[in-house]
DNA sequence: TATTGTTATACTCTATAACTATA
DNA sequence: TATAGTTATAGAGTATAACAATA
């Protein structure tokens, strides 16, 4: 323990971040792909389509507008035309022109929207618990918040290099 | 705050388990998104095949059989297969049957592949230290790789549901 | 002119199943 | 028969650029 700080400097990773970092991807990488597994048996959707889904319904009415439901989703504009497009097709949320702005598209869970988040919350949750929490302490998940709230905060307020595209385009 | 403990039985989440599951996903990402750029610009390498260069180049010979490299890179064999050919192509590595078993194929860095990884590391590792570690402390690190490691540990015992389509069957 | 969103298109990656060959 | 790997093929998802419409 000669140098235990995080080393902002050598061009090294000390052998503590390695492990985080690998640990970081492999779990994110396992975690994920059973997440997705679940989804797609249980409501046949994708991890983004989820995503959506749930986004909408925190919202309390339902709805919100394409550019703010791209938010950490996705990374790419069309991206999102592409899932929501899917997701109206299987009316699961409907697509409409905002009178604020009519360049905006709001969009808005349906009913059968929400079944379908209904259908599926249960086994995600399952997932989870067996997957992600089954070998956690209380403290272990609060300082797992904890440490990835800091640098998911960090993340946002950093300039995203590009992956947003567009959007927040201060100065030129 | 009635019940803080990892609630095991009910079928909710925790605000804290939440937190920390929106966290994980998010970071991870965020991280894997901003690495995977860099990667491509820096070496033309998707993440996979990084992963599969780092491994080769992690093992004293250099070399590895498929099945032992797929070990969390990859979730099919065929997806292993079709990363190794792009590789092999840009004469990244080498593919060889194993002498000691006629079936296993034995895949080779090569001295291209030794320069692309290294022509790669530094700016991985910056913008690991500049996205994931920057806001974080050696505590926080440790603490990180310490509950990601044990999930970990618990991810490679249980039984990976049909994340390994083959490989590892005991009984039947 | 800047912003919101869509479309067209090309491409990367993944996965299933069928198949070959060796143990 | 079981294992190692490849191939064919099909599909899902992503991104870039060009485009239309509104502010």
């Amino acid at each position: 323990m000669t140098s235990d700080a995080p080393s902002k400097d050598s061009a090294q990773l000390s052998p503590v971040e390695l492990d985080a970092y690998f640990a970081l991807i492999e779990v994110s990488s396992l975690v994920r792909h059973a997440v997705e597994q679940q989804l797609r048996e249980a409501g046949d959707l994708s991890y983004v389509q989820f995503q959506l889904l749930a986004t909408l319904g925190d919202s309390p009415a339902g709805s919100s507008r394409m550019t703010d439901l791209a938010d950490g989703v996705v990374y790419s504009r069309s991206g999102l035309t592409y899932q929501a497009q899917l997701l109206e097709q299987r009316g699961l949320v409907t697509r409409a022109p905002s009178r604020e702005d009519e360049r905006s598209t709001t969009v808005t869970l349906t009913d059968a929207g929400r079944d379908v988040l209904a259908a599926v919350f249960p086994g995600h949750i399952a997932v989870l618990k067996e997957l992600l929490f089954e070998p956690l302490s209380g403290g272990d998940v609060e300082a797992l918040a904890g440490v990835l709230g800091r640098v998911r905060t960090h993340l946002r307020a950093s300039p995203p290099r590009s992956a947003a595209p567009r959007r927040r385009k201060s100065s030129s």
